[in-house]
RNA sequence: GGGGGUGUAGCUCAAUUGGUUAGAGCGCUGCCCUGUCACGGCAGAGGUUGCGGGUUCGAGACCCGUCACUCCCGCCA
């Protein structure tokens, strides 16, 4: 045995024992005499003591020689420490190692950044830490997101288990389905001009094990989308991938919200209040303007629509009475000190989306300042005061147009109002809690103006509501699918659908519907149809992003934190420089030609 | 594809309106120090200011291009 207790081990009760530690030099205080060696391995870490008045003269000159983060082996005796110099910031802090030997296992060069000094290590750039990521990963914060994301992964494990799941790997070499995200495509030597592609998600193949008769599946499963990246978004990401058979949507919730409850507990030791609230996708809309609505905190949109109809402001006046048409406003209380500044940032933000402005009323000493007011009758102005409870001190923002479009402004500025309340104090978003929710009630189908015709919001196999089946030839816009978010502190954690498993309402979605010429829906989709021509059970499923979960429980707000090896936002990994070139060989046997060659 | 931000020593950051030899802290090297734990003290080394052009008597700063990192929009069935 190289060593015989971790370094978060040593306690008083060993005293008087000898002991071999190993680990990495933490930090090294050499006081002339006597020489103190921090030995820190992934547990924690041990003072080990050097005395050159009890050590042969080399140990005591390799003590003085190490640097930080070599490795080391030392072997001594554990003691008390002496009184008064005992550590409380660490475990090990009663006691100390007497050292008698070290062995220099492995030296280490000057590190390019500090990783003893938490607060130092912290603001090192990301770049640096992505390019030396085994550095980075040593740190203790990142160690203890290693294992929160470990201790997730088995919870997850341990749950499904109980409920009778079966955990089924399926394939990463998949074909091309060219609907959904952009895929990476993967050549192969022996199909020359054909490609295998990465899946972007299990979606076919959990399906297909329900018609194979799992009834329970799920799995932690890598998925591909070669789509440009954000700061919760990677090329490659793992979900928690469910699928069930002889279920509704209310069994899948019971399910998800038992699982979420079973990762919270264990990871984080909280309690998560059950059931979840449901929220329908317009009133989602209506109320924070976003499918997706961090609701721990108010500021909650209201709509005037029906209050300006009649409006002598004309431009308001003319949405209101469009058809689809809404004035909606929002009253940030407390922001009537915005600056001129946040002011055009909201502007942007408003104009991103389309508007061609930002309305507004700021309440400052008693009077409402405002361009647009003067416009307003006392109707108008009495819905405002009673829609919004305008206080002094409050800032109003307005935003006419479609409805959608109103909705997602407003809560765009929602969200920066927000942020900017909360660094001045005026709002409190309490970061320990977690406000969990179902979005239900999804349009199954969107339209495409520039392509004129109708796709599916979620995916074409999500189930329509069953009432609404009639509609799908004539009125597909009032058409509800039967489809799921999971939404926490104004995060989609996940998604899901009730699935299609009759072969004719299929095969009437991909073709009257979504119009999808037969022989293409016959190639991509003809083995799905195949299968549920021999007895497709009814069945259900969801996916939740793990990486996001395990961002949630560790409270970071870049995937990037709990994924050991991640890439940049141009999907390259500055450690090992991937994505790289390949030799004239390897193109020649996989039968491809460049057009171009590589950039850089 | 589009917009914003950043790029100066190994790391984190300064450098007035464009003006002397580009500085500081940490780290590193050397010396001193026997109870430190962010040890302390003294001294020292260390720079293609991301890269390429331009404006100017003079550019880290201004202009154009480019690269990298980052945030956002589009995109993510």
């Amino acid at each position: 045995m190289k060593r015989t207790h971790h370094c978060n081990e040593l306690r008083l009760d060993h005293v008087g024992q000898e002991v071999v530690l190993c680990g990495w030099v933490h930090s090294r205080r050499d006081l002339g005499g006597v020489i103190f060696v921090d030995v820190r391995d992934r547990e924690g870490r041990t003072q080990t003591v050097f005395d050159p008045s009890v050590l042969p003269p080399e140990v005591f000159a390799r003590a003085e020689a190490l640097r930080s983060e070599s490795v080391v082996q030392v072997a001594g005796k554990v003691r008390p420490r002496p009184e008064g110099t005992e550590n409380p910031k660490i475990d090990t802090g009663q006691v100390e190692v007497v050292a008698r030997e070290v062995q220099v296992l492995n030296p280490a060069d000057p590190l390019p950044f500090p990783i003893d000094d938490p607060e130092a290590a912290a603001k090192v750039s990301e770049e640096t830490r992505l390019r030396y990521r085994y550095l980075d990963l040593r740190r203790p914060e990142m160690q203890q997101r290693l294992r929160l994301r470990h201790r997730a992964a088995l919870a997850v494990r341990q749950y499904f288990d109980e409920l009778g799941f079966l955990e089924v790997e399926t394939p990463m070499l998949f074909k091309s389905t060219p609907e959904g995200a952009r895929e990476f495509v993967v050549p192969c030597r022996l199909h020359p001009g054909l490609f295998y592609a990465l899946p972007q998600s299990p979606q076919q193949f959990k399906q297909i094990l329900m018609v194979a008769g799992v009834e329970r599946y799920f799995q932690l499963a890598r998925c591909f989308r070669d789509e440009d990246l954000r700061a919760d978004r990677q090329p490659e990401f793992t979900q928690i991938d469910v699928e069930m058979s002889f279920v509704d949507r209310e069994n899948i919730y019971e399910v998800i919200e038992g699982l979420l409850a079973r990762v919270w507990k264990t990871a984080c030791g909280l309690d998560i209040p059950r059931p979840f609230p449901r929220l329908s996708y317009r009133e989602a809309m209506d109320r924070f303007g976003t499918d997706k609505p961090d609701t721990r905190f108010g500021l909650e949109l209201a709509d005037l629509t029906d209050a300006f109809r009649e409006s002598g402001f004309k431009l308001f006046a003319k949405i209101a009475r469009e058809e689809g048409g809404a004035v909606k406003a929002l009253n940030a209380k407390g922001f009537a000190c915005v600056t001129q500044g946040q002011m055009e940032t909201m502007t942007a933000l408003a104009q991103s989306f389309g508007a061609r402005g930002l309305a507004y009323i700021k309440v400052e000493n008693g009077e409402w300042r405002s361009p647009i007011t003067k416009f307003f009758g006392e109707q108008e102005k009495a819905a405002l005061q009673e829609r919004l409870r305008i206080e002094e001190g409050d800032l109003i923002l307005f935003a006419a147009g479609p409805w959608q479009t109103a909705c997602e402004i407003l809560g765009r500025l929602r969200l920066y109002a927000a942020e900017v309340l909360e660094k001045q104090g005026k709002l409190q978003i309490p970061r320990d809690r977690f406000d969990f929710l179902w979005v239900v009630d999804f349009p199954l189908l969107s339209y495409d103006k520039e392509m004129n015709r109708w796709y599916s919001s979620h995916h074409p196999f999500t189930a329509p509501l069953p009432e609404d089946i009639p509609l799908l030839k004539e009125s597909p816009k009032k058409v509800r699918g039967q489809h799921y978010d999971v939404v926490v502190n104004g995060v989609e954690l996940g998604g899901g659908s009730i699935r299609i498993h009759q072969r004719e309402v299929q095969r009437l979605i991909f073709e009257e519907v979504l119009r999808i010429p037969p022989d293409i829906a016959q190639a991509r989709f003809g083995y799905m149809l195949e299968a549920f021509r021999y007895g497709a059970p009814p069945h259900g499923g969801i996916a939740l992003g793990f990486d996001r979960m395990t961002a949630l429980l560790a409270g970071v707000s870049s995937i990037r934190e709990v994924i050991a090896f991640p890439k940049t936002a141009k999907g390259a990994c500055l450690m090992t420089q991937s994505p790289g070139p390949v030799d004239e060989r390897q193109l020649k046997e996989l039968h491809i030609e460049l057009k171009a060659p590589p950039l850089k």
